[in-house]
DNA sequence: TTGACATATCGTTATGTTTCGATATAATTG
DNA sequence: CAATTATATCGAAACATAACGATATGTCAA
């Protein structure tokens, strides 16, 4: 290490990349599914259930997810398996469940 | 404390105001903003020059933040002084920096 | 191969967001 | 007071996103 942690400049093309990643997980159903699939890998059908909507729309929201490369989709037979690739999600997924907890 | 750190059940109505505040840090300019202000107070003015904007779209970005909890504005004579009051906007932050730290 | 199931894509309509010029307010200086 | 500086607000135009029904693709089981 040569310096400890300074904070590290970031370049507009940095900022306008973060900032479409965050638009993309700024929706309630995707940030549902995010915390499901922080816990674990999950289907279509199974995140639309939990989300109480149609599968083809959960398909769009998870392709938006995975377009940004905060997901990866896994076919297994007829279903796909999606689970977070992106590490930094489950940081942001903790902020949002410590402002959120408890009010 | 009762119990370890079990992740907290969120309601929909927190996933809502979770995806609101994060669609309004969203934003090349509004995150450029918010990495300064974790820093340290500062005026519309110095903020608009850093994203080379003019200052009343700055303002209008501030107004965004401001309306959804994350800052507070203080005028000190002709000038305001904005800083976040969200505490957890620095844990995003981070995991934004580290995210894009040296890629 | 037919039917059922799981997921994905398409095109449209509705809704929301960003940007910008114009204008307004507020505080300071001459 | 008049001019200047710093912020804030308004309304319209341009642009982006969400939701939906319809339809397509891929997989399995009988």
């Amino acid at each position: 290490m040569t310096a400890p942690k300074m904070a590290p400049a970031l370049s507009s093309g940095d900022f306008e990349q973060a900032a479409e990643c965050l638009r993309t997980i700024a929706h309630p159903h995707r940030l549902r599914m995010i915390q499901m699939m922080i816990r674990g890998r999950h289907t279509v059908g199974e995140l639309a259930k939990a989300c109480e909507i149609p599968p083809h729309m959960a398909s769009e929201h998870l392709r938006l997810m995975k377009r940004c490369g905060l997901l990866e989709g896994e076919r297994d037979g007829r279903r796909t398996y999606y689970r977070v690739v992106e590490p930094q999600l489950e940081g942001v997924m903790a902020c949002v469940e410590h402002r959120f907890a408890g009010r």
